[in-house]
DNA sequence: GACTCGTGGAC
DNA sequence: TGTCCAAGAGT
């Protein structure tokens, strides 16, 4: 899967500087960045044929806003206990968010089991491949749906992650970073630089991806190893700094959020129910545990029982 | 659009 | 040490 057939862009010919090529946009970058990729490619388990198409739609549920180096372990111990998504459908929702462990925004855990019973219900057990079928499942937004059918299936989707917005925002924009929120302007460079040919457009896509996680990083990008540092807007230009709006910055010490871990992460350890005392030690102040709780539960992630004991979701 | 939602590593 | 960041989705 990392060397699949290589695109038929090997020769180029000689062009101007950046994206005067009217007639394929885009085309200047497509070869060197699908080369690099190659060459540099990591070796990720959801990369290898064997991951099949859960596999790969497991991993992009992971890795939405959670780094590769994290997911590894967890990804592993999923896939040999849920091979398919029938095995995670007969499960709990509890065993997912169990299961999930300290890779953070825990919902999602529980939405990709609401995905892997309505794969099972509604498709026969099995991924779809259909953009909009994709986008219907519970934890799939734009991204992991043309992520999922472009990476399993090989579907020709812009595929617009972080890494790719960065990307195109300094090679194409000639700024360092893209705005705060995905703009219509991004969806559309992202399609006009989409190649033609499927099998193309899906490498470029993951080649792209990947460009943004190695090379064009958020810090300390190295240029010296970029495949199309000599046709980069934002290198020709001096690399101007960052202008405008503060990227907005996430605080957490003494937010819900921590609090919210704090109380699933004694439910996790926990394999009986927890009385209401033994949440309560997590946190001092009473008022953001109760609303703590109280979101954990209307979430779903949290089972209150009629005895005043809390659990994981059975059902 | 703005905001919420976890966790840990790097600098 | 505190700030920034990581393959986003849902409301």
């Amino acid at each position: 899967m990392t060397a699949p057939t290589k695109p038929p862009h090997s020769s180029s010919p000689a062009r101007g500087p950046v994206g005067v090529d009217a007639e394929a946009p885009g085309a200047d970058l497509h070869a060197p960045v699908i080369h690099w990729f190659d060459d540099h490619a990591r070796d990720l388990p959801w990369r290898r044929p064997e991951a099949g198409a859960w596999g790969v739609m497991v991993s992009e549920f992971m890795l939405q806003q959670t780094p590769v180096s994290r997911v590894l372990p967890v990804y592993e111990q999923w896939l040999a206990r849920w091979p398919r998504p029938a095995d995670l459908a007969a499960e709990a929702p509890g065993e997912a968010v169990r299961a999930w462990g300290r890779l953070g925004y825990p919902r999602r855990a529980l939405r990709l089991h609401g995905a892997a019973v309505a794969i099972t219900e509604r498709h026969g057990g099995d991924v779809p491949s259909d953009h909009a079928q994709l986008l219907a499942l519970p934890g799939i937004g734009e991204y992991t749906a043309a992520a999922v059918a472009s990476f399993a299936y090989g579907r020709r989707h812009a595929v617009l992650d972080t890494n790719v917005r960065r990307v195109f925002a300094r090679a194409v924009r000639g700024v360092q970073y893209p705005p705060n929120a995905t703009t219509a302007a991004e969806r559309k460079l992202a399609r006009a630089l989409l190649p033609e040919d499927e099998a193309t457009a899906a490498r470029w896509a993951a080649a792209s991806m990947e460009l943004g996680a190695l090379v064009c990083t958020a810090r300390n990008e190295t240029c010296v190893r970029c495949p199309i540092a000599a046709q980069c807007a934002w290198r020709l230009a001096g690399k101007p700094e960052h202008d405008g709006p503060p990227r907005r910055g996430q605080t957490y010490a003494g937010t819900d959020r921590q609090v919210r871990g704090k109380l699933l992460a004694v439910l996790r350890d926990a394999h009986a129910p927890v009385p209401q005392a033994a949440l309560d030690r997590v946190w001092h102040d009473p008022v953001q545990r109760a609303r703590a709780l109280d979101g954990l539960v209307a979430d779903g992630l949290v089972e209150p029982l009629p005895n005043g004991l809390y659990r994981l979701p059975l059902t």
